[in-house]
DNA sequence: TGGGCAAGGATCGTATGCAATCCAGTAGCT
DNA sequence: AGCTACTGGATTGCATACGATCCTTGCCCA
């Protein structure tokens, strides 16, 4: 992952936690842990090779970041966001992308650009491809796009809050989405992308603001769906 | 404090460090804790009688919001934020808080009108008294102010931002402001409110901006704080 | 006298054990 | 038959113990 190396990788505490943490991030992210799925720590710890402590650690970190929920005494589980924190998922980001675009307008350049094409090329390669690894590749790959937004914005705060906005959508598309995959984006990215090389704030704001209302109509955020997801964690 | 009602308080698990951890925050804020202070995982746990475990969850908080800085075998220790980190926090403010009062603004009601006059004259109060105490109290409530903002435009995950936002403002401006405290903001805060009440949406965004410029303005970002801070937590 | 090296102390990283809590299933009572 | 109380199992909450790492300090030698 070339995009793994832009990332600050900053703290190094907690290094084998936070290793455990991506990697039940990358899995809610390609939904492979769907909402309501318990992450017992024990068998977490057991597969991963750690301690309890060290999944409780990991889990702990999810639960900051709002894509899982504990409850005491009870365990964690995936989250299973409301509608109401779907549209709140949705309204920030209709908030921070816009600024994060203005900025990474003033400051792209021709290395930068082709990252964005390199980025564009493998979402395209995972479209194309079948199966459901393909499927989950192209998930992950499209909101990786929206964080490279960030990282070429160059605010670190403002990345993260992204990666957290970025994963709680995914979960959120996943349990309201219409079509299956948000495979809507693609040809919008590439818009964004010409945009944004032709160094044009207004109009790269404006698709990135449709572009997101897009995501969101593709939603059914009316209906709630059936609390009764216990069945799903059947699976462990 | 009526704020901290209006706090989701949505985590049940892990409740006594989260007590610990907001305890602690609000040191920071308050700036009884300054950059660069030990946070011994040990020193902590005895003091809030809890064992390490719980100690460093909380620290293992602080850390992701950026209030603390942990070092591999090293230790925890009060964020030390870069002139850089700081114009970044100030950046996003400046992206999100407008955001937050357009919302605010749609969604103001009498009662909250009253909440926030509640707010100004708490924050009066502070600024009229003497004494340290009354300092700290005056920085809280400064933060409490912008706080409030957030809780009225009613998005959970725009909350939690600026809570770390703010907090991490005042970990800047204790680094970095030319005068003491941040006394400078209480009359605009006030026209922020006028400009709240009369649902004058341009207005109270242009006022939020210039305010957060002006808080920026007493920054002395250019030259690097001495790196040598290590005398400072002889206090431990 | 100055630099390298080794021992010591302090702190963190991690695993594990025990108590507390919750849920489910069952037995007993009405 | 339906409802309540109880008991067993599973899981988390928390504390503690041990090993690992880093910094400091004092010693030795050039």
């Amino acid at each position: 992952m070339t995009l793994a190396a832009e990332f600050p990788a900053d703290r190094l505490p907690d290094d084998r936690a936070q290793a455990i943490r991506d990697r039940l991030r990358d899995a809610i992210i390609e939904r492979r842990l769907t909402p309501g799925a318990k992450l017992s720590e024990a068998e977490v710890g057991t597969l991963f090779d750690v301690s309890r402590t060290i999944a409780r650690s990991a889990l702990q970190m999810l639960t900051f970041e709002g894509l899982v929920r504990t409850e005491r005494n009870r365990g964690a589980f995936v989250a299973n966001p409301s509608p109401e924190e779907a549209r709140q998922v949705f309204a920030s980001r209709r908030l921070i992308e816009p600024g994060i675009a203005t900025t990474a307008c003033e400051t792209i350049d021709a290395f930068r650009i082709d990252e964005f094409r390199a980025q564009l090329d493998r979402e395209a390669l995972h479209i194309a491809a079948r199966g459901p690894d393909a499927r989950r590749a192209e998930i992950k790959a499209s909101g990786d796009f929206h964080l490279l937004l960030a990282i070429v914005a160059g605010n670190q705060i403002l990345l993260r809050f992204m990666e957290e906005l970025v994963a709680r959508s995914s979960l959120v598309i996943a349990l309201y989405g219409r079509s299956g995959a948000s495979a809507c984006g693609h040809s919008e990215h590439r818009e964004i992308v010409d945009a944004l090389e032709a160094r044009d704030v207004t109009k790269t704001t404006v698709l990135i603001v449709k572009h997101i209302d897009h995501i969101e109509e593709d939603l059914e955020l009316e209906a709630r769906p059936t609390q009764t997801l216990r069945e799903i964690f059947s699976n462990s």
